[in-house]
DNA sequence: GTGAGGGGTTAAACCCCTCAC
DNA sequence: GTGAGGGGTTAAACCCCTCAC
């Protein structure tokens, strides 16, 4: 089921700023499977950071700061230390990565290592199986799946937990190695949800096995063009900002016109054309490099 | 003095993801002058927001969502009623608006609403004038400035907290009518800082008084251009998702070439007037209306 | 005015458990 | 498996105050 959402948010008189944010936290909870509560980390740090831009422009002035953005002085001196904290040992602040969480990610890799299979020898862990069984496993094991053996839950929650610990999500100071079960609950469901792994009930194990069903994590439905749109727009923000302090190589356009479908292929393909010509014609070697981000599509009037 | 936060941003090894919510930060709280808070809100909101779409899309059951997104299905409950009541009353949620907070934006003219002045009457809210004295006034208040009273500061923070009250920002169940004296001087500092409100100190009044500078609230070092990045960005955003989604009306670029500075004005006219021509070529009367947005820039190897 | 310290409250992100259907 | 309820801890966004320089 498809939740036209956007119909929600207009509902909700929302803004621009915020329809952003909120197609953001879209994409990264609902699309990439990042935890909610990594997300409001996330948001938090883009906020420090804003903070200690503005006390080190300010002239590292705690009440100043404090004031201008509404913060006590005391967080503020927090947050610098975080911040400077985190510069000094070079280690990276509680973000998300633009594609998918990377303990997630690392899941695939770790179990290949850690529970590698020969075809001929038994492909449950811990375990030999007569001929029966090995036919009665074979059926629920498609010949595509990576060549690992099938783990318990047990077994797979140490996984995960191993790679919580060598994960940068896992940061460095936290004082227990072991997940909550809750958590390893979600990892586990985003593993099977991706169809990264699959759970196997055999008929001669009391509990479910997981076998590994892909070399890698990818979220469902995911395809190339969704990888690439918050990096596209990151970039376009960037580009924009450029054009707001007028710098001398950026430029912007907006442009509005109503197309009937018959010309709709015809049109796309002379601009994109247009733009390779236009590109081939001023390029320039030894010149500045220079980035040109667009894109055009549907009028929703009360969106765009 | 202006500190390269992209520089840094790059040393703490930030992903594309977590710059683009980092610019959104920095402009809603150093360019805009919302509060660290309100930008807390705004991205718990669209997290909140994500989690209550997923809600949807899994049938409405509370605790598959909270297991997808890690939140606990009690959690998941609240937000979905806090949802789901903004939508039956129609009110907004916790969010920024695209510009200043409203106020930030409100207080100039509540001011000129309560204290009006007319030349030729005290300048000074609750006190007559001699003659020496309105001499010295008139040296401190430029001739630009709205024709209203100054005030003293218990009469500013009163119009701060009735604006408060009338804001949107201030949601319609809060428990206490004033305001905090940590926020007040937020607020306070926020219209000094604008420009938007001076501080005026009479010789023979013992208290600084306030005059209101100008006849809106403009954050410093606002520009046009500057409005318009986030709604452009936003409208980026959306249009590459239809991109995405493959629609048939979506269409997306990216170039890179090198451009030498002797010929820069002229392949910007160029792309400028080809564009339009484009749009006119192509142009339809009752076809489907299509938006382009485009950027481009020098390209910073790390960012982009 | 600034830094550094003291005192406080509250929502909410986290954890775990039980029980009826 | 799901909803509805119970129990908990902790960081952090908020509030106010004092005092030395």
């Amino acid at each position: 089921m498809h939740v036209e959402h956007f119909q929600l948010a207009k509902e909700l008189k929302v803004e621009k700023i915020d329809l952003l944010l909120l197609q953001l936290a879209n994409h990264a909870i609902k699309e990439f499977g990042h935890r909610y509560g990594s997300f409001l980390d996330a948001a938090s740090t883009a906020a420090k950071f804003a903070i200690y831009i503005s006390f080190l422009e300010n002239g590292r002035n705690f009440r100043k700061t404090g004031v201008a953005h509404h913060v006590e002085p005391k967080r503020v001196r927090e947050i610098v230390k975080e911040i400077e904290h985190a510069i000094r040992e070079n280690t990276s602040l509680k973000g998300l990565s633009s594609k998918e969480p990377d303990y997630l990610i690392g899941i695939p890799h770790l179990w290949k290592e850690k529970y590698p299979w020969k075809p001929g020898t038994s492909r449950i862990s811990g375990r030999s199986l007569d001929s029966l069984e090995e036919k009665q496993l074979t059926l629920h094991i498609p010949k595509h799946f990576p060549k690992v053996l099938l783990i318990d839950e047990g077994e797979l929650n140490s996984l995960i937990e191993e790679m919580r610990l060598l994960s940068a999500d896992n940061n460095s100071s936290k004082n227990s190695n072991t997940c909550s079960e809750a958590l390893l609950e979600h990892i586990r469901y985003r593993l099977r949800h991706s169809e990264t792994i699959v759970q196997v009930t055999l008929p001669f194990m009391e509990l479910p096995l997981y076998a590994l069903a892909s070399n890698s994590y990818a979220p469902k439905g995911q395809c190339e063009r969704l990888e690439n749109m918050v990096d596209d727009t990151t970039r376009f923000i960037f580009l924009l900002k450029q054009w707001v302090q007028e710098e001398a190589y950026a430029f912007r356009a907006l442009e509005t016109l109503t197309l009937s479908p018959s010309i709709r292929e015809q049109a796309f393909q002379e601009l994109d054309e247009m733009l390779r010509q236009w590109g081939d014609k001023y390029h320039c070697d030894g010149g500045e490099p220079i980035i040109l981000q667009m894109a055009l599509g549907k009028c929703d009037e009360d969106i765009l």
